[in-house]
DNA sequence: GCATATAAGTCAATAACACTGACTTATTTT
DNA sequence: AAAATAAGTCAGTGTTATTGACTTATATGC
């Protein structure tokens, strides 16, 4: 007795989505999210380098002097996951750290300007593919999209995205 | 020359986004699939399975009578990575394989009441992930998160979205 | 009817990305 | 001085994906 009867199964309220609705919000996100990653992924693949590698370019640009803790409380990875890719991207030169002077035992790091241009490459070729997106659907949709995706996200996490330097509206 | 000069980078018009709103956008869909999807793992690993099994029941479910090409241009993985995953459901009764009566070279699939059973569980929890979010946006939010996610997705694979059975606005 | 194409399945080898658990070193805090 | 924290490291493992070659069965075009 876990189903509910077809006859009441759709809702009156605009409040309480359907089920087909809430399918079809998984499936967007499956696909845009595919695509979306995918353009990344082909880019990266010609520096013999994969997902992980351009999460860490990613947000250590976003965060330039990020602590490895908190690129770690970011990617939701495990430390020694995340090693195999700073250790590759050090090597490589695409990342420097430094001891932190307040705290000696913190090493904050930041991109080099080779690192600087990789993360630019990407991040245009995605922007670029959201900007298309966002103009395509027009100002109001994409402030409905920041809204839900916002919501999506736990919130001990909320506080980790960068927000825009202007809000385009409260 | 690459660069834009940083007094005319700021671009009045709206239906230009800024770098800093695309960032934002990037950032939320990273934090929100990642949540997303961390819900069903966590439930799929209780059976010893991962996110390409959840993949597989989730649109064997919502495409009863699917074949294997068809679910493997959705998946976009390769016909090696679906199959090991697909065994398995197979071998353990989430899955059955019917030869298409029409193209006898063609294996339609579907779910059994135990595959049925497990995707259920899933699909459900992750709607009421997105069902709160969708409520605490408000419908006109779900509206523009729906624009632009299928926006965000390839020309050619937009009509592998179910679309909801009723539109809720055009 | 034969050649070609398509759908599915299989083999072997490999790589990226992630995991667990235990442990060391340096440094800061209590 | 003891405990906690930040970072790094070691060894072993698992999932998800890859490429390339190949087989089988069936359908289609000529």
């Amino acid at each position: 007795m876990d189903e509910q009867a077809p006859w009441v199964q759709q809702q009156a309220d605009p409040l309480v989505p359907r089920d087909d609705d809430l399918r079809h919000a998984m499936e967007l996100l499956f696909f845009a999210y595919r695509d979306f990653t995918g353009e990344a992924d082909a880019i990266l693949a010609d520096y013999d380098m994969g997902r992980a590698h351009h999460r860490a370019i990613y947000f250590i640009g976003a965060n330039t002097g990020i602590s490895v803790s908190e690129l770690l409380a970011i990617l939701k990875i495990t430390k020694q996951s995340l090693n195999r890719v700073l250790s590759t991207l050090i090597d490589e030169g695409y990342v420097v750290q430094e001891t932190d002077d307040g705290d000696r035992r913190r090493r904050l790091m930041h991109l080099t300007p080779k690192g600087r241009d990789l993360e630019q490459l990407v991040t245009r070729r995605q922007s670029a593919h959201i900007a298309r997106a966002y103009r395509e659907a027009g100002l109001e949709a994409t402030e409905g999209f920041r809204r839900v995706l916002f919501g999506l996200i736990n919130e001990a996490d909320r506080h980790r995205v960068t927000p825009p330097a202007t809000p385009v509206r409260t």
